[in-house]
DNA sequence: TCGGATCTACGAATAATTTCGTAGATAAAT
DNA sequence: ATTTATCTACGAAATTATTCGTAGATCCGA
């Protein structure tokens, strides 16, 4: 269930591109940095077998499609990563990741709102 | 400078319990899980080596200190973390964090006020 | 049609992390 | 004093993740 780092690069470039050919994958990777055909074309198959991608035989190539949604995949890994890093805290990781970054107003408006919102929840 | 998972286990406790001794970790690690004591020991003496930890010899057991503090370590790994997971994002990591979570009124009364905080800066 | 390019499958090398067994020293217990 | 328990050091096995080479099939252009 949970995807580990190599596997989670390509997510994300199969969540921003869609269905995507090998070729395709490994290209946009190759913009970061070098990695060889065929081991992308490896972690795309190991995937497979995990079942966090399917694909789809088109001809001789394969086109990969994420099965897995980027909001789901970071609800999971958000969890583990505040348990094990802010000993399940999350307010503790909000406040930091607040404190920490530059925000624009607009980004502090949605927050306002979001929190007015659980307010509400709360009073209920 | 970024440990990993079984380092930062380590770490937890050792910021919990303040200088512990191998045994004492490998003593509360093992309320968790089946930890062999030598394996305790050995990760204590690479974080050693890594500088993660100092150690103080009293006797013939050693004492190991955390040579790092948990906000430094959260800032780190949160970094590296929203870069991963939320493609550089730390606004939208936090609106799912909030959204994900139960918060409590304090917690969201802090919030508000980091916010305050914040747009203050803002306007200069 | 022939030769090069491109595809998948697969096995295995490499690397990074975690785990533990063994040895030797010292302390504690009988 | 001799055994037993506890400590560190160290090397290496086991595990997990990543990378890539090679082989065989298919397509495409000259």
């Amino acid at each position: 269930m949970k995807p580990t780092d190599s596997e989670l690069e390509i997510l994300q470039l199969l969540w921003e591109l869609g269905p995507s050919t090998v070729r395709a994958v490994n290209e946009r990777l190759n913009e970061r940095r070098d990695v060889g055909y065929t081991t992308t074309l490896k972690l795309l198959q190991i995937m497979f077998e995990k079942g966090i991608v399917t694909r789809k035989e088109e001809g001789r190539t394969h086109t990969y499609i994420a099965a897995i949604t980027e909001t789901d995949t970071q609800t999971v890994l958000l969890q583990d990563f505040v348990d094990q890093t802010f000993r399940g805290s999350a307010m503790k990781m909000v406040m930091q990741a607040l404190g920490n970054h530059e925000a624009s107003a607009e980004e502090l408006d949605e927050i306002k709102a979001l929190i007015a919102h659980m307010e509400q929840q709360n009073k209920l």
